[in-house]
DNA sequence: CTACATACATTCCTCGCTGTATGTTTGCTA
DNA sequence: TAGCAAACATACAGCGAGGAATGTATGTAG
């Protein structure tokens, strides 16, 4: 038998049923994930969940801080993955739509709309989504040494977010091959734009004859 | 006492029931969709309501029935009020944004979320989603005659269409002023992405200008 | 006018979730 | 090693949701 220190067992007791929350939070959506379930999904009574979140609340709020930071650490460990590529530009993208594809994205969907009708779970997302979505741009920022000087850049990076999550999120509940079809086709108006905004990266006129040939498919 | 035609009554009743589910999904969220909140928002007993919706799988059905025509009425009745301008793929791209603001969206976006974890509503909306979707597209490459032929076009409105809903879903429990902001920067973006895919419209230098000055406040 | 069907109302039952109260074990500390 | 506090377990109470059963009124057809 092992003996761990109090507060080795109660960090990691706390893991556990956090990372039980956002698994819930995935598989049943945020109205599914109920206290008993996130319980028995982390393997422990109820007791033991209700002993370190008293209220749902508090359960709820501390998933919210950590699923923030799975966001941006798992966003820094694809980045450090990113190698050197002839298309620069069109790595960067595929970067931030690997960073948004999986779970962790979803869970966060499902905070958003939660939020909708929860002033206090609001109140949270507005201190915490600012920090991450930064982080994430910052992220692909930094792999562009020489346009991150540029607002446009970021905006760039702002706008690409903003279309990889439309995506996601019209096709959430879909199968994941129309996903791929609908990225292609964005990941070249997104990189069009880049050279419209003169941000250099690989060669575009490439992804321009694509666009125009893409079948009716869409 | 003004005597109705039972098929008059029917109908008016049920008619009231799919609009307070629509309600109810805006206001509460699919889980705050119940069916006693239905029945009192529309003014009803719930007698009433589960006679002509046995059950709330019943109800959903027809409110996601329901909300698809509400969307693409919507849809025309805003099309109809586009007038000819200088920046005509401007116009075009706030049309689209008009259509996608508002409840009717927010309600469509709930059910996607509710969808992932239920099977059934999930077939019921990747069979009307893709008409809606259409309907909107074709509503707006119908007031461009001139390029309404191109590929490249409806691709381009199917872009905007995502750029459109990821800003929607990220700002869905935030403030409407920032969604202005976040919408000037990505419009702008759209319309250099028109110019770049060689789509006739209103000077776009313009915004190739304000995109660059665009303070950092996003 | 009678008989039936449809529209609507009321009541009750079951179930799952939340929160609380209380019991038991385990680690720490004096 | 005695005692206390934290970690965990069990049991129960309140509540609201969904659904079935049953009762009543209002059209409608023969």
């Amino acid at each position: 038998m092992v003996t761990r220190t109090q507060e080795e067992r109660s960090t990691a007791m706390r893991r556990r049923l956090l990372d039980a929350t956002v698994e819930c939070l995935v598989e049943y959506g945020y109205a599914g994930t109920t206290t008993p379930r996130v319980a028995e999904r982390a393997g422990v009574t109820r007791g033991a969940q209700v002993h370190h979140f008293p209220t749902k609340a508090d359960l709820v709020t501390a998933a919210v801080r950590h699923l923030a930071t799975e966001r941006v650490e798992f966003a820094a460990g694809e980045t450090d993955r990113l190698k050197a590529s002839a298309d620069a530009l069109g790595a960067g993208l595929d970067l931030l739509w690997g960073i948004h594809r999986g779970r962790l994205f979803v869970a966060t969907v499902e905070l958003w709309m939660a939020a909708r009708s929860d002033p206090e779970l609001r109140d949270q997302l507005k201190e915490v989504e600012p920090l991450v979505t930064g982080a994430l741009a910052e992220f692909v920022r930094g792999q562009f040494p020489a346009q991150a000087a540029r607002p446009a850049f970021r905006h760039w990076l702002y706008t690409a977010m903003d279309v990889i999550r439309g995506i996601l999120v019209s096709e959430v509940a879909m199968t994941d091959d129309r996903l791929d079809q609908r990225w292609r086709r964005a990941r070249g108006h997104l990189l069009l734009l880049a050279a419209g905004l003169g941000l250099e990266g690989g060669s575009v006129s490439g992804h321009d004859q694509k666009l125009t040939d893409t079948t009716d498919k869409n």
